[in-house]
RNA sequence: GGGCGCGUAGCUCAGUGGGAGAGCGCUCCCCUCACACGGGAGAGGUCGCUGGUUCGAGCCCAGCCGCGCCCACCA
């Protein structure tokens, strides 16, 4: 699209971008589809759109990714060397990075692919830098000595969002701490005796009565003779093992806090390796952990310290990337103080300048955000922003810049640059205004920015979308996007999470294959919810149903329609169509058109996905073939050309209105209905003006005069099954007050004719009296009538009862009440009408 | 520990105060000249449980039972 206009005119979209490593999954495919409906909406509204198409480098993916090749072919990272691997990595990336944006075009997803965007793009690359420095220079970056989520498997520091908590049985040793200077104990509790080497402290509660005595004092911490300061602090929890805790800042997060709130000494016995380091003594140092907490059991056991042993079920951090056990740590990292950020984006979305829809994630969001701590952005991979630090080889200073001098200006000394990279959840917080081309000032970005609309899986609410809010709000200073969806997981169809590891994934591109994309899309939509729903294989076949019935009515119409009539007859939007339509049946259709636009246009535009799709599949197969076709067929056969020009037009309205949800078949079709009329229908449908809702086309006499004869012509049919009459024999009838349309004689299949004269009357069923003949067992029809009277005496003692009731008719609204005087009424009606029959 | 959500027909789900709906499945009938990926007619729910508010509750309130998710530094 041309980059003119303004964003509140426009509409544009930028697609969360997929990972360079990845392949369609249904998440993608159910949250391009959402996506697609909307941009192709709002194009066919007339609106500029842009859909911004791109992919995320996704650091330690990617990296593992290539890793895992290199292994197989007998080499290392470390062997390549930095450069080299990262030079292989971009070979990768050429090489197969596009095959999820291949995968997109087959869903039908309608982005811009022209302008293929990636985090690591120069362009792209720049902006990632610009932010870094700003951020650095108003003091919100900082490096320091914290303790970090380390993940020993990808050797790494993770943020706090990228860990997950499993429950895990553990075993709680309890240890006894000699008191210094007596012959007392304290006992402590924990699950890692390990980490005991790094011990610092032992905290009691203030409050604690039982240690009281000890405050101030000291313990010695067996294996290692450390002298372990007794202090007292609020953390810790009385209640909980003996109300003693063994302070470890080095290795433990609380700790940490608690160690830096007394000044404590920070010992680290584990290093990055997950080895023991020198510190943890000669007896541990090499071991891995396990080893290291069996062996300093044992040498604990042997010296008689453990009082005891409890099994102990708790929540463990795990890296959500390797699956590793966490290992908290001590490191050097690069941080981002958020505070600052955050207090806008609080704002913004507490005033609906952003809105969440569904609402209750509006709170979730707020409370993560006035909750926010600190943001580790370092990650000690090659694969990713190399963060724009560099630092002098001779004397201590730093350079943070987007390009750094050749030299240290103090000194003269060589320019090492930072060996860490960003996290890439950096880089993605600045998508929607970096792939416009931001920090320059590009017409895009005056035309597309802020975009208009956001879909997202919960799980990155935080660790993606209140990122883009935040920096957004600082750097282009404005809002990224109007409103963020979140939409609904899409579970395996038992329940579970689809995932590749449990082997419960279902493959969008197998789906499509099977059903075709159309009807895949279809099913996502109609399965979507606010709650997570299992894939239901059952929803994406009535998608195909929908396709394939639209066809084949496509093919009703178009091989018989009468072309010429198309331009002969007023098209149906014109305010004359209303009045020169001779066929009430063709006001009927325009009219139940006009509520099924207005209803699926609300449901697209308040993102009710399900409901859109649900409605559309309900207005075409109910109301336009099952009774609509029916009715009109003998009027297309003859070549009547009202009959054609209403056709024709709905069929084009129908294609357009389903065509944001089913773009392939509706365009297809489309070519065809094109060829009817060339003259008056250029182009395709992924440019028709999408349908608008007419005033003047609603007509509620003619709703109400078909939707009787459609009632009428059930109930005979009723009557018919009713009677056990076979479907091909034609009942005679007669018509009592008011002569009946021919459609319901034709649809009913009931023969009004004259000679019936002298037949016995066998029922009456609306207006229509059915006569006696031939065929019909009048046993068998008193029989079922006796049924039929009799629950209908049972309704009328209800509604008789309930009108009887004062509390009801006093209280309740006038028209309620009405409602089920007429409701009374009517069950009177048909009692009288069936007690003529016996 | 806190928060959010869910529990409605055999299955998957709609339904926020006036006599329970859809799709699939099931039963019966029909290959009627667009479509058997079809058409017609049906059966099937004490709306998790217990109280409360109301003339009236699937819907509002309280409590309970069951399930799921998110957040959280009790070793």
């Amino acid at each position: 699209p041309p980059a003119e206009g303004t964003p509140d005119e426009n509409y544009s979209i930028a697609i969360p971008p997929p990972n360079v490593t990845g392949a369609l999954h249904m998440g993608h495919a159910l949250n391009g589809t959402m996506q697609d409906a909307l941009a192709r909406m709002n194009r066919m509204q007339g609106h500029n759109t842009l859909w911004i198409l791109g992919t995320d480098h996704a650091g330690i993916a990617t990296q593992a990714v290539v890793e895992r090749e290199l292994r197989e072919d007998g080499t290392s990272r470390q062997e390549l060397g930095r450069e080299r691997f990262v030079e292989r990595v971009w070979e990768w990336k050429q090489k197969y990075g596009s095959t999820i944006v291949g995968q997109y075009k087959r869903l039908g997803a309608s982005c811009d692919y022209e302008r293929e965007r990636f985090t690591l793009d120069g362009d792209y690359v720049r902006a990632v830098y610009r932010v870094f420095v700003a951020l650095y220079d108003k003091g919100y970056v900082y490096r320091d000595n914290y303790i970090v989520n380390w993940d020993p498997g990808t050797h790494s520091a993770i943020s706090d969002l990228e860990v997950e908590n499993r429950e895990v049985e553990d075993t709680l040793y309890l240890v006894d701490y000699p008191v210094e200077g007596s012959d007392e104990v304290v006992t402590v509790a924990t699950v890692r005796p390990e980490t005991m080497l790094a011990d610092t402290a032992v905290a009691v509660h203030p409050d604690d009565d039982r240690y009281r005595h000890l405050v101030g004092g000291a313990c010695t911490l067996p294996l290692v003779g450390r002298r372990l300061a007794v202090i007292v602090d609020e953390h810790v929890d009385p209640e909980f093992g003996t109300g003693a805790l063994k302070i470890t800042p080095g290795h433990d997060p609380n700790d940490f806090e608690i160690g830096r709130a007394h000044g404590l000494e920070e010992v680290t016995v584990i290093g990055e390796d997950g080895r023991m380091t020198e510190a943890a003594g000669e007896r541990f140092a090499g071991l891995t952990v396990a080893e290291a907490h069996d062996a300093v059991v044992a040498a604990l056991e042997e010296e008689g310290r453990i009082r005891d042993r409890r099994p102990y079920v708790h929540s463990v951090p795990f890296s959500h990337r390797s699956g590793e056990r966490i290992e908290p740590l001590i490191s050097l990292q690069w941080f981002c103080r958020m505070d600052e950020l955050a207090a806008p984006a609080i704002e913004v979305v507490e005033r609906d300048e952003v809105r969440i829809t569904p609402a209750q994630w509006k709170r979730v969001y707020l409370d993560w955000m006035r909750n926010i701590r600190p943001w580790c952005i370092s990650r000690q991979l090659w694969w990713g922003h190399r963060i724009p630090v560099w630092y002098c080889d001779k004397c201590d200073e730093t350079y943070v810049a987007e390009t750094p001098p050749e030299r240290c200006g103090a000194c003269g000394g060589q320019l090492r640059q930072e060996e860490d990279v960003l996290d890439t959840w950096f880089s993605s917080a600045l998508w929607p205004f970096a792939t416009l081309g931001w920090p320059d000032d590009t017409p895009e970005l005056r035309a597309f920015y802020p975009t208009d609309f956001l879909t997202t899986a919960r799980e990155i609410l935080f660790l993606w979308v209140a990122r883009m809010i935040m920096m957004g709000l600082e750097f282009p200073g404005q809002i990224p996007f109007r409103d963020v969806y979140v939409h609904s997981v899409i579970q395996a169809p038992d329940g579970r999470r689809m995932s590749k590891s449990l082997g419960t994934g279902i493959d969008p591109l197998d789906e499509i294959e099977a059903y075709g994309a159309d009807a895949l899309r279809f099913g996502l939509l109609a399965m979507s919810s606010s709650q997570d729903v299992p894939y239901s294989k059952d929803r994406v076949q009535q998608g195909l149903d929908l396709a394939n019935k639209m066809w084949n009515a496509s093919r009703l119409i178009l091989l018989n329609v009468d072309a010429g009539s198309d331009s002969a007859v007023p098209a149906g939007t014109a305010r004359s169509a209303r009045r020169s339509r001779a066929f009430v049946e063709d006001r009927w259709i325009l009219s139940r058109l006009q509520r099924a636009i207005e209803a699926v246009t609300a449901d697209l535009e308040s993102y009710d996905f399900a409901h859109a799709a649900l409605e559309l599949y309900r207005f075409f197969w109910s109301e336009m073939c099952d009774w609509y076709l029916e009715i009109v067929k003998p009027r297309l056969y003859d070549s009547e050309p009202e009959a054609s020009a209403t056709l024709l037009h709905m069929l084009e309205q129908v294609l357009a209105l389903a065509h944001p949800m089913l773009p392939f078949v509706t365009e297809e079709i489309y070519s065809y209905l094109r060829d009817v009329a060339p003259e008056r229908r250029a182009g395709m449908v992924v440019v028709h003006r999408f349908p608008e809702p007419h005033a003047w086309l609603v007509d509620e006499s003619a709703e109400a005069e078909v939707g009787a004869a459609i009632e009428l012509t059930r109930s005979l049919r009723r009557w018919r099954e009713l009677a056990g009459v076979a479907p091909r024999t034609v009942l005679a009838a007669r018509a009592q007050d008011t002569e009946p349309p021919e459609l319901v004689g034709r649809l009913a299949r009931v023969a009004f004719d004259g000679d019936a004269a002298g037949a016995e009357s066998l029922a009456q069923v609306g207006p229509v009296e059915i006569l006696a003949s031939g065929d019909i067992d009048p046993e068998q029809v008193r029989h079922r009538v006796d049924e039929r009277r009799q629950a209908l005496c049972a309704e009328v003692e209800r509604a008789q009862r309930k009108l009887d009731n004062e509390g009801f008719t006093a209280n309740a609204p006038a028209d309620v009440v009405e409602a089920e005087r007429e409701k009374l009424a009517a069950y009177r009606a048909e009692l009288e009408d069936l007690g003529e029959s016996t």
